[in-house]
DNA sequence: GCTATATTCAACCTATCGGTTTAGAACTAG
DNA sequence: CTAGTTCTAAACCGATAGGTTGAATATAGC
């Protein structure tokens, strides 16, 4: 895997388990066991998951006692969705081109664009 | 990996190669050629990033005499946006989590808060 | 039909991923 | 100190990623 933030994040982000986990952590804090209940697999995978969060950044662990609890930090996701969020005009038009996306803007003010406000300028890469 | 579209959008998105064709294929239209041009790698090495978009639905093909033109279709990064939308809440406040969130909530209503204007209700998952 | 151009296929290589198992480390409690 | 719990390290494994090279395919132009 390539060695960008944004690669690992969305690396991280690439695999159904890690979103559980992501979701889990959501609610607060869990140990590796808690995060390991809902899964056919060894605390060692788990394990290995986290690290792969705590690589990008994702998680941090504490300790408490034998306890290595794991939180979420939510923070690379904000440079992620900063990073969609430029193509959302390309998606707010469904099937079209930016061009027609462009027109319709012209033609009709606020109809099919109200979801696009998140919209940034594409600056660079 | 996993063959759920999420996991192969986010897969798809976590190679910084296919993140600059995706940006190139925002301005329009383009060959494997025009695509293959800023890197240095082969056509082939090019046509297989090409491939993996194209199976997470993000780049669809038309052919165009010898040509086969890519061309964008951002539609599954409506679904990601949305995924990482649902933990903007988290980011707003930074460091926080979801209890000194709510806390916050309640103490002051609006303040820290004003970031998350994007934030949807969790609902399932 | 031949040749040039654009792209992909097939085989191959190395490195990494996601999982396992086994052992060991970190800490608590008797 | 010993025993129990929780977690990680290490070695290993098969499958996939990302790249290469060289041959095959598709199309256009002569």
């Amino acid at each position: 895997m390539p060695t960008d933030q944004l690669s690992r994040t969305f690396a991280a982000l690439a695999d159904p388990t890690r979103r559980a986990i992501l979701a889990r952590l959501s609610e607060g804090e869990a140990t590796v066991g808690e995060l390991a209940e809902p899964f056919e697999m060894s605390f060692a995978a788990v394990s290995k998951h986290l690290r792969v969060l705590e690589t990008a950044g994702l998680v941090s662990r504490g300790r408490d006692a034998q306890y290595r609890p794991a939180r979420l930090d939510a923070r690379p996701l904000a440079a992620a969705s900063e990073w969609i969020g430029d193509y959302a005009k390309f998606w707010a038009g469904s099937f079209d081109t930016l061009g027609s996306y462009l027109d319709k803007l012209q033609h009709n003010d606020r109809a099919t664009t109200d979801q696009a406000t998140t919209a940034k300028e594409n600056d660079d890469d």
